[in-house]
Order: C-alpha cells, then sequence, then structure tokens
DNA sequence: ATCAATTCATAAGCTTCACCTATGAATGTC
DNA sequence: GACATTCATAGGTGAAGCTTATGAATTGAT
C-alpha cells in the first residue's frame, strides 16, 4: 500500500494539536482509529513520526520535516475540490467559441450582456470569423461550440438551430414604411435597394430561393460588409436586404425591419457542438443563456 | 468520503496515456478498477474529466486544469517518501548535539572523521559548551543528546559511558619520559606540573579522589583552558595532568600520555540521552559510531 | 457488409481494509 | 494512593475496493 491523504490528514492534525485524542475529535473518527492512522503512515515511510508515551505526543524531527510536505499536498487537494466545484458550478472557467461575424455583431452582444450578468467570474474568449471559417475553426481550435448560419451538415458535429432570421428589408423608421407588415419581393424590385455581394452567403440564399420561384433580384447598391449596408440605410440611400437579427438596434436606433415574403426566406442560426464531447459546465450555462435570450427574441 | 491520491494516480494515468485500459496496465490493477476510480473522483469533484466512448478517452478542459494540482500533490507524496527514506537509512538529515569542549576537541573529531566516511550526506551540529553547560543545553535546545563527562544522575536522561579517561601526566616525547609505563602521584609531586584551576570539574575530582587517600597536589602553575595546559606543556614548563583522552594527537605530536596510578583516577566520557524521545536515524547512526570508534580507543 | 478485436461500462461476488467498541497499560494529578 | 486522562491493542462488523464476467459500442479487416 501507499500513503493517504487520510493518514495525512490524521498526521498534520496529532502534529498540530500534540494529541491524537483532540486530532480523532477534529476528524470525526476515533482516537483507535487515528492512532492506526499515525502507525500505518510511519510505517510506510519507515520513520517514527511522533515520541507517545501514554501522556504526551511529541513529533520527532521527521516529522517536522515532513509536516510541510504533508500540508502543501492536503492544501493542494482542497485547493482541488475547491476550484473544480467553481468550475462544475460555471463560477469560473472560461468560455471559448466561435462566431460569425454577423451572430457576433448583431445577436451575441445581447447574449454577452445577460452571461456577464449572472457569471460574470467567466472569462470569454469570442472569436468572430467569416462565415466559411466557423466549421473549421471549431474543428481545428479549442473552440467548445460556434454559433453561426451553416447549410447542410457536417461529420461528428451537433447543429441545433437557435432562432431564425427572416430576411427583411431595413429602411428608415418613415410613417410609411412603419406602418407596413411586410413587403413583397415584387414590391421591393421597384424600391432602390442595398444587398450583400453575391460572393456572400446571403445573398446566395436569397438568389436560390429567388430562382427557385423564377424571381430575380436587382439591387441599385451591392457591399460586402454588414455594416456598410446599414449605414447606407441610415443615409436613405435604400431599403437594405438583410435578416433581420443582423440590425443591432442600439446601433442603428432609426432603421426598423420588415420581413420579406412571398416568398418568405429564413435563415436559421444555429449552435454548432463537436459530438461526444461534454462541453465545460461555464460552456453550458453560456450556452443557455444563449438559446433563452435567442428563444425570447423569436417569440 | 474525499479525493484520494490512488484516485488522482489513476486520473494522472488514463490523463497521459489517454487509455483506462493502458493506466490500469500500468497501475497493477484491472481496467474495471480504473474506470471507477475515475468515476469516482469525477463524482467527488463534481466535474467530467474525460469525453470517453468505448473508443477513446479525451481529457475535459476541467481535466486540463486539474492535472497538474494532481501531478505536483503525486510527485509531493513520491518526494516525502524518498526523503523519509532517505532519513530512515540515514543518508540525509541532521544530526545536532552537544559536546563538552574537552570531548569536542579531543574525541570527537576521529568520530566525526568516521562518520563523514560512512555517511558523507548528514550534516552535523556540534555545539561545544562548558561542561556545565552540557546538560543544560541538552535540555533546552533541539540538541539530541549530549557527549562528555557528567558526574550523578539527572532526572528524564540516560547515561552511558562510552569510553573512560584516565588522568594522566602528559609531556614531551623524552627518552625519560616515553620509556615509563606510568607514573604515581607522589613521583608528580616532585616535578613541575600544570593543573587545571580549582573551580573546573577535572580539578574538583582530582583533589577529591586524592584527598580520599590523605594525598594532595600542589601543582606549579594552574590555568582555565585545556589547550593552555597543554601549550605550556609544549613549551617544556611541566608535566599537565589531564585525561589522556583529552590530548589531541595530531595537534600537539610532541606529547605522550602516561597514566597516573596510586590512586588511578578515571573520568567517564558519558553519552546522555532524554528519556522518552527516539534518536533520528542519522542520530542513532553517529551515536554507534562514536561507540564504536570509543570502544576501540578504550580497548 | 459482416466479423473479429478492442475498449469502456456495469454487475455480482468476494476479499480486504478501515473503523468502532471495549479494554488494558501508563502516567500525571489531586 | 485513588482518579482521570491518554495512547495502544484486540476483536468484531460493515463498507469499500478489487476481480471476474459480461454487455455495448466502435473500429478495422476480410
Amino acid at each position: 500500500m501507499n500513503v493517504t491523504l487520510r493518514q495525512l490528514r490524521a498526521f498534520t492534525g496529532v502534529y498540530r494539536t500534540r494529541s491524537i485524542t483532540r486530532a480523532a475529535r477534529e476528524l470525526g473518527i476515533t482516537q483507535s482509529a487515528a492512532s492506526l492512522l499515525i502507525q500505518q503512515l510511519e510505517s510506510q515511510l519507515g520513520v517514527k513520526l511522533f515520541d507517545r508515551s501514554t501522556r504526551s505526543v511529541r513529533p520527532t524531527l521527521a516529522a517536522d520535516e515532513a509536516v510541510h510536505a504533508a500540508e502543501r499536498m492536503l492544501g493542494d487537494a482542497l485547493g482541488l475540490s475547491r476550484r473544480m466545484r467553481d468550475l462544475a458550478q460555471a463560477r469560473a472557467g472560461r468560455v471559448a467559441f466561435v462566431a460569425s461575424a454577423g451572430a457576433a455583431s448583431a445577436l451575441l452582444p445581447l447574449v454577452l450582456a445577460k452571461f456577464r450578468e449572472t457569471h460574470p467570474a467567466i472569462e470569454i474568449d469570442m472569436r468572430d470569423v467569416a462565415a466559411d471559417d466557423l466549421v473549421p475553426r471549431l474543428i481545428a481550435t479549442d473552440a467548445e461550440f460556434a454559433i453561426g448560419s451553416v447549410e447542410g451538415e457536417f461529420a461528428d458535429m451537433t447543429i441545433e438551430t437557435l432562432t431564425r432570421g427572416r430576411l427583411s428589408a431595413i429602411g428608415r423608421r418613415t410613417a410609411d414604411f412603419a406602418a407596413r407588415r411586410s413587403l413583397t419581393w415584387d414590391e421591393l424590385a421597384q424600391l432602390p435597394t442595398i444587398a450583400m455581394r453575391r460572393a456572400t452567403r446571403i445573398r446566395v440564399q436569397i438568389d436560390q430561393a429567388l430562382g427557385a420561384q423564377g424571381k430575380h433580384l436587382s439591387p441599385t447598391y451591392e457591399v460586402t460588409l454588414i455594416n456598410t449596408a446599414l449605414a447606407m440605410t441610415a443615409q436613405g440611400l435604400g431599403l437594405a436586404i438583410l435578416p433581420a437579427t443582423m440590425l443591432p438596434a442600439d446601433q442603428f436606433p432609426t432603421l426598423i425591419a420588415k420581413p420579406l415574403v412571398r416568398p418568405a426566406i429564413t435563415r436559421p442560426v444555429s449552435l454548432l457542438q463537436r459530438q461526444g464531447r461534454t462541453l465545460s459546465p461555464a460552456a453550458q450555462a453560456f450556452v443557455a443563456t444563449a438559446r433563452a435570450v435567442l428563444a425570447e427574441r423569436s417569440g
């Protein structure tokens, strides 16, 4: 057999209190159990740790040396338990995840703020990447999950839709525009529009969906960055064609989104996880917050 | 229950090998036992440590954190065991003891040299004190034992005679002096002599022993320090009256000692230990060496 | 695609060990 | 000298830990 932490606990207790009886009381065991633990440790280590008579217990020089190592080990054990408990309760730790640029700018700030309120001590490492990089980065790095829009399936990957962004027309809050419930794509064709460039994911999806209906989008302006489209819209240059989820309300308070219909086109905002990997408690808490916040927003 | 070192050993093994089966083999237990140890530790700490399928075992982030603390504790345990074993085998450690000035200068250098040969790594702390301080210092300090001449008994103190020093006349190695086997006190009275001052232990004993026989010592010189007496003798001022054990042969190569008889007076050189205190293994080894060396010298 | 092999989890049984109660021995105290 | 306190030990009991046996899942080969 080998040295046990139990023996060391008894040892440091006896060392401190100079009494087997008192140490036993502290440990919640009987005097005889403590006596045995000390004997075991002595025989284990091959040294006498205490000179004991029936009346007194005096540590030997060996005990003086050993007590430091013993206390360090017990301290480490306690620290480990505490640290793990904090991790388990998501009161400490780190969440590393990947987010597509769109989600990161428009959707996640809300989630981050909420999460910070409930879990102030958790370190957050959000890596915002281009949509195409979402899955590769999740696979190649230590990120625990990813949030963004993906299409299709991926091997060893769980995909869960958190919310859906309806393709919308985003424009200034004019009386006319605000009064509308929705716009059709045909109506939109008569108005100046700002769309994403053809190479982007969003645009590809739009073109496909419209093409299936024999329709066609001819935007007035084509841009690469979502923010550019929104800024132009705020200037009154036209209506931006984007998922409503990508409009950060606080950043562009003058803009509002109206769903585009005939056809209605939606883009999922998904949570991606690698199969067979448990999320850290901190990550689980974050995901729970994201689900709650985004579900509320959807409803 | 609490975390055990056994669990931590299993944990670090599995962490390193990424396999419960391999770790179990290393630990000399069955796979199922190792599996159980990991499960116990996980439930103990409240965190999942490995994502395991039937085919693979992957550490979680919590495991990455925990492994350092675990390895440190196991390292400490090993270090502790090793250190204690070294102490037990007197291959490491420290011996602190008190020696009377006489013993320290004349007798113990031999012992120290011998001990150094067999136990090179042991640190030695020899505290040479005046004869009267021998016991008080042994009681009041962390010294493990004392070597010197004492008379009578002391409470809680074991006294063991290691060798006896015969009171001798010490003089220069002249042809005349060297030829003698011994001198009587009466013969000595005719010669110039150097003795210790009346207040000293040695002198007290001499005066008592001679007084019992109706004799009386009238030294030519009286000094306080043994070394002074020997230096004067080396100068040819007279014969020093001292225990032969107090003549360091290497320090005064020109001097030799001849026993004084009628009466023969002996002074014990004793080993003093505090009752109920085990000597450290290093101290035991030192004492053994001292016994051996001094017995040889006596015989 | 099927079969063999590997790996982890679980169940059942047994051994061992750890603790408790009871008691003895020693020592300091009134 | 009687009493109280403290440590050690013995015997009994229950729990904990390990092993063997088996099942389930996955990989790799035929």
